[in-house]
DNA sequence: GTTAATACCTGTTCGC
DNA sequence: TGCGAACAGGTATTAA
């Protein structure tokens, strides 16, 4: 599943075959993802050179020399693969492709659908609706315990669930938010406000930790997830506790087990032992 | 206004 | 072995 370290790690992999290139042919293969691909995607992009490609949260920005931005979201089964030239045939879920002038194909494949396309121009990214109320970005300078307890004031729900609200804190889905507990030693189900101050600098750096481990071994093939360039990621031989129910508890001296709950209809693992 | 539940979608896994 | 049900999950929408 696409959360932070997939999105970031797909983007690194973009960057070596496109940026400075430019896009010769966008082709809409299907335009009903998420949302409707913008009609005029491929008139706004074909002739392009690319500039940059950043990273929001779980979206991915293309810039390009007019000053336009394509908005790419993975949903939870998106795929952004680079082949070095034509493939033989397209797989039926490839719905959006893009040449360039190296002749490289990036084919941007999503079974279920979830992911998104959207273009607009780049004065327009701030206010944009799906980036505009977005929280911090946890591995930013300025993410540490007070901004993470900023964040989470006045939250009445579990610590777990929102962690998972894109406006507390951006890019961090349902395995990270498992794993940045247990490594914090946090109850998933406590209430949101019962967080202390040192247990909020606690989450912080353990958030901190596992997105950036999980980035550094291409992030956590799970179903779907792989690197542009067709490389698995490993961050899921070195999950403390998602998936793993009934495994003993990785914290150092806890003699507890995985257990699994679910928490607004998703699954949550946690060690009731030494989480707390 | 805030929080919880549901819909969207399809490939994979599980149980009978 | 084969079939259908359940499950996975990010976000928008709807309900409470």
């Amino acid at each position: 599943m696409p959360e932070l370290p997939e999105v970031e790690t797909v983007r690194r992999g973009l960057m070596p075959p496109l940026l400075g290139r430019r896009l010769v042919r966008v082709e809409a293969r299907r335009p009903d993802l998420r949302r409707p691909i913008p009609p005029d995607l491929a008139a706004r992009l074909e002739g392009q050179r690319v500039t940059a490609i950043d990273r929001r949260a779980k979206y991915i920005l293309m810039w390009v020399e007019s000053g336009d931005v394509m908005l790419l979201h993975l949903g939870m089964s998106g795929r952004m693969t680079i082949t070095p030239g034509l493939p033989n045939s397209y797989d039926r879920h490839d719905h959006v492709i893009f040449i360039t002038d190296a002749g490289s194909v990036l084919r941007f494949n999503d079974p279920r659908r979830f992911g998104l396309i959207d273009l607009m121009a780049g004065s327009a990214v701030a206010g944009h609706p799906l980036l505009r109320d977005l929280g911090p970005e946890p591995l930013d300078d300025g993410f540490d315990g007070p901004c993470l307890a900023a964040a989470l004031a006045g939250k009445r729900t579990p610590i777990k669930a929102a962690l998972l609200d894109q406006t507390v804190v951006a890019g961090i889905g349902n395995i990270y938010a498992s794993e940045a507990l247990n490594l914090a030693c946090i109850a998933p189900d406590r209430q949101a406000t019962s967080v202390t101050r040192a247990e909020a600098a606690r989450l912080a750096a353990a958030i901190k930790d596992v997105l950036t481990r999980a980035i550094a071994v291409g992030g956590s093939s799970l179903r779907d997830h792989v690197q542009p360039s067709g490389e698995l990621g490993y961050f899921q031989h070195q999950w403390r506790v998602y998936d793993r129910e009934g495994a003993p508890c990785p914290t150092p001296g806890c003699r507890g087990l995985v257990k699994r709950m679910v928490q607004s209809n998703r699954s949550t693992f946690y060690c009731d032992v030494c989480q707390r």
